[in-house]
RNA sequence: AGAGUAGGACAAAUGGCCGCUGCCCGGCACUCAUAAAAUUGAGUCCCGGGGGGAGGAAAGUCCGGGCUCCAUAGGACAGGGUGCUGGGUAACGCCCAGUCCUGGCGACAGGAAGGAAAGUGCCACAGAAAACAAACCGCCCGGCACUCAGCUCCGUUUUCGAAACCAGCAAUCGAGGAUAAAGCCUUUUUGAAGAAAUUGUUCUGAUUUAUGCUGCGUGCUUCUUUUUGUGCUGGGUGCCGGGUAAGGGUGAAAAGGUGAGGUAAGAGCUCACCAGUCCUACCGGUGACGGUAGGAGCUAGGCAAACCCCACCCGGAGCAAGACCAAAUAGGGGAGCGUUUGAGGGCAGUCCACCCGAGUUCCCGGGUAGGUCGCUUGACCCUGGUGGUAACAUCAGGGCUAGAUGAAUGGCCAUUGUCCGGGGAACGUUUUUUCGUACCCCGGAAACAGAACCCGGCUUAUGGCCUGCUCUAACA
């Protein structure tokens, strides 16, 4: 059983980490979310959320990053090891609970195939 | 009970599991410094424990301040802001207490509330006219043209006819001018009478029927000619000129209101009362202002959120302010050694040989990435006392209450409470339907909104709760 902790080296926090991943990995999209994968060669998992003012008001905005920060320490299993992984809120994401949201997310994370990736 | 009005406090609660946090305590590992070593100190990562962890508006960023840097002798202009009075405050465009005006039956609320007799300007549409007033209809006066009615005179058998101009003369007006004319315009003076008064001058009124007479002229009156008559009074229509501002109508607003006198008709033209303006005096108030008395002049529209005038206030930028530490790379300054007398490198313990060879070593400061500080003890909060109507001030005691930076303060579940909808119901009301309600079951909802240097305000968004007061209705 994994660690449902959150820890700082867990999360992406420069511009530069943003910038690369946005530049370098695969983009893909779900009703509610942009997901981006890149590799980053450290042998272990990246979060990086992003929520743009068009989600909504800051509160709402905040309430979308806990949910996804949420999903990620609840089910990290189904996040690939050694990847930066950069989850983007798209419209209509303050609408979502928690168990809207993880049925959307876990429908990505579980039927990708994620060693095909290179 | 309903409607309204002013204010206050709160921002569902409890528990379980899993999380975030740079503060505190403890521990493993590593790095650096010190040292013979143990140790000690600092930092990084991880683990465990503990404590704290969003708001009344954190929002809009609309005012005002603190703080920081820059600029700054003083003054004036420009620009911006404020605008009844007194007080509070660090300051304010905020707050408190009042004055006046407006709205409301009232509790109460609202006011960008200096100056429009300093000047310039504007007043849409409608309307005649929107401000040195004007004149569409109306009312009044005069002239011209056309026309009608009545009365009377005269001529004529009756019928009928009142129906006009022209020419000349006279008279009138202080003078001149315009005109068809005047009570219009300009200018000057006393020419006739009376009254007041020393004079100057002022007022009133008359002359005065205001047009008349003549015709040897034409026309009409009669079939024609002669003769005669060719007047008076009142009205209508049209045009022109003037007077007027009562009435109508337009407008948000039309140069006070009512009544009487006055007049051709009218008018603050005159008078009385009322309203309003200004001035003076006294009384009350720190003051805005209020009260009383007297006087003036007879009326002065609105807009200053149009320019403007007056009084007062204001330097600029903002925590991405600003201060400090500081890698790599490039470049700057200084010093040492060195360019055939060879620094340094190939070269790894030293020396030699060989090769390459013009730079190389150290220090200093600026400065980028990055980091640290600024950063939360403050015009602070709670309780009590004192002064003050209050805003607020002050004293005593107690307290520490977020400090993040891809940005924490959360997620899931359960229970309880609140509200809404539906269903069932003992009880009350009613003939019944119905309505209200303690209670039970099911389903759903829970607002506005997230600190970013810190305060004081304002504005806007928003959920239910409590209290005072006002009005209405009912009961007693």
């Amino acid at each position: 059983m994994p660690s449902s902790s959150f820890p700082k080296t867990e999360r992406l926090l420069k511009r530069k980490d943003f910038v690369n991943a946005n530049r370098a990995g695969k983009k893909f999209f779900t009703e509610h979310f942009l997901i981006i994968v890149s590799r980053n060669g450290l042998g272990i998992t990246r979060l990086g959320v992003a929520v743009s003012k068009k989600t909504g008001n800051s509160v709402i905005r905040n309430r979308v990053k806990r949910l996804i920060r949420e999903y990620y320490r609840l089910n990290k299993t189904h996040f690939p090891r050694g990847y930066d992984v950069v989850i983007s809120a798209r419209k209509g994401a303050g609408e979502l609970n928690y168990w809207k949201a993880k049925e959307e997310l876990d429908g990505f994370f579980l039927e990708k195939d994620f060693g095909v990736l290179s």
